[in-house]
DNA sequence: ATCCCTCGTGTAATCGATTCCACGAGGAGG
DNA sequence: CCTCCTCGTGGAATCGATTACACGAGGGAT
């Protein structure tokens, strides 16, 4: 009935349960003889050790928290796994708290994963001004941003920079003669949100295009969003060429809204996405995507968490986002196709350097 | 710098501990003035109870673990929201552990789970002989399975049984025209895996139809396994006029090999699939698939899984799938377009009753 | 032979809560 | 006025680990 405890492996073992602990966690010198006879014991009655208990005394739990936007979005699946199995190799477990893109639910879960005595925590902030965040941040609770983050925080912060991306995708635009050019951006409050659409001005600009306000939709990362915006775009009495939805979910509804005027792509009208996903090589026509290194940021972020955690100065990391091009806009992918399915094993870049250092704002 | 406690809390209130946990946990009689102090000096002091220190007393966290097969599948990212969004709604949070199809992976994060202990668990076995979990089960743990199960324990199951809807997905090809069929099945190991064959066999043999071994192919619910599973099928003097695959990432897979051949769908050859997701409608054309009703499942398991924890007794509970027909067997879709793309809003059934009681096996 | 250091080990304090038990005050009933 | 109950409260044990400290035995140096 009752599980057992140290005291029951101490007791089968002959030995004192400071003893058996010093074996359990390769502490200080136990002889051999004692070391063989505890390790029988926990053996022989299947002892696990009570990691509660355990937590409570150590004030470490070997937990790292992460709290991502949209659960149901590829993009942060995927980030998810990555950053599970990178904790799992360096001995962390982490539990995970979806926010749903809405503020109050992302700090539902900070709070619990606080209270639950996590040794660090992961954040893709839903919002810049969450007083929760701020406050764990300043107290000191070892922190990382990862995709998003809020400007002004001495947190490390690992991302993607997709703003070369973003010029190769005008320049690529442009090249097939386009020039009213739209995009669908995400939640001022995020910084992906807003920085997404200045990029896509700069690039712009680099070509004398403007970005009038009409053709910068509204949304909030999800479908229905993207799909609301594309409708007011095509209603407009000057329809763009082009819509770029700043995150997959709302190129998902811009396709949507597309097919429902019965508006062809690209002949009609182009459409370019901002995050790519296995399932973009499969719809009519495949979209073209800016993709992230979606993987090698989730690794980084809890390397940088991890170091931040056991006493080390983590860097921020910036990776270079790269173009994928597919026909969406108006040409027809290169060669062959682009089918890789699984994972981002092709990820190669041809933009900007890798790693900067961290910017203590 | 050290965080306050309960002893902190007590201080300022001018009480003892026990008042503090007293009024914390609207346990006995505590006089309005105390409770007044107490709540005042909490608010003040910003004070949390230390979530570690209660469970270890209690012998309860108040935590469920779900173990999912695999996260980059948006039907289990879809069940493992509404998972977690019942749970929240019921005062529980829970814990995930990604499987990744993989039994070794599932175990590690079940025995992690059980580390934690954790109230109950919610499992969707990989693998139908996993002495962890049938050690778990005998052992008492608190345990539902969801989606898949394992045969002869006294567990209860949520699931959804297909086999209605996937005698209208026979009876909607046979009525095509279309008498070559095909599946890529799941692996063995899993309920599903075996029982959607088992189901689609049954359906065809209720019009006369065979269904040969080398028209059934064997995947592991991952994209490159329906890929390969396709191309021999392709690669069949006689060739299969419908591949109907067992899981969506699998679907994908095939879609690939499909287009890969320069083949038309569903000109040359029409495909379905088990689960539907989003991303079916904008395929080209959209895959006619089986749609679970995801949400309600997940917050059946846990309704389950509680009643299974505070002493109640749970049923069983099997939920009916059913057939959406898209483009992608050969009829163009009824009206209009299929268009939602969020959440399963639509799920309506046209099949077999609801609940069935539990099978004590 | 004596001293001292090291090694292996056990005893007990501790982490931060919950909760059993005892106790004093005050009201009701005789 | 005395007795008995109830109510509010505090003291202290407890959950299951880790770890500081003490202590005895044995070996090397003097």
């Amino acid at each position: 009935m009752a599980s057992v405890g140290i005291k029951d492996v101490a007791a089968r073992a002959g030995v004192s349960v400071a003893t058996v602990s010093r074996v359990l966690n390769a502490h200080a010198s136990v002889s051999p003889a004692a070391r063989e006879r505890v390790l029988a014991a926990v053996d022989a009655l299947g002892y696990r050790p009570n990691t509660l208990a355990r937590s409570l005394r150590t004030d470490q739990t070997r937990t790292l928290g992460l709290v991502i936007s949209d659960v149901l979005n590829p993009y942060f699946t995927e980030l998810a796994r990555s950053v599970e199995e990178e904790a799992r190799a360096l001995g962390y477990s982490i539990i995970f708290g979806n926010a749903d893109e809405r503020p109050e639910l992302q700090d539902h879960h900070i709070r619990t994963l606080l209270d639950r005595r996590i040794d660090g925590l992961l954040v893709s902030p839903a919002d810049g001004g969450s007083p929760l965040v701020l406050d764990a941040a300043r107290a000191g609770t070892p922190m990382v941003f990862v995709d998003r983050w809020i400007p002004g925080l001495d947190v490390p912060v690992v991302r993607a920079d997709g703003s070369s991306a973003v010029r190769d995708l005008v320049a690529h635009l442009h090249g097939l003669g386009h020039r009213r050019l739209a995009i669908i951006a995400g939640p001022a409050a995020t910084t992906t949100g807003s920085e997404r659409v200045t990029a896509f001005r700069d690039a712009l600009a680099a070509y004398g295009l403007e970005l009038p306000d009409e053709y910068i939709g509204q949304g909030d990362f999800q479908a229905a969003s993207g799909r609301r915006a594309t409708e007011r775009f095509l209603e407009l009495p000057e329809p763009p060429e082009v819509v770029f939805a700043a995150d997959n979910l709302m190129a998902l509804g811009a396709l949507d809204a597309i097919r429902a005027r019965g508006l062809r792509i690209p002949h009609d009208i182009a459409l370019a996405a901002f995050d790519d996903i296995p399932w973009f090589v499969h719809t009519d026509p495949p979209i073209t995507a800016i993709a992230q290194p979606t993987g090698d940021l989730g690794r980084a972020a809890v390397r940088a968490l991890t170091d931040l955690i056991e006493g080390r100065t983590p860097e921020s990391v910036t990776l270079p986002a790269r173009l994928v091009v597919r026909g969406s806009c108006g040409e027809s992918p290169t060669t062959g196709t682009d089918s890789t399915t699984g994972t981002d094993s092709t990820d190669r870049t041809t933009g900007t350097p890798g790693t900067t250092r961290r910017s203590d704002a």
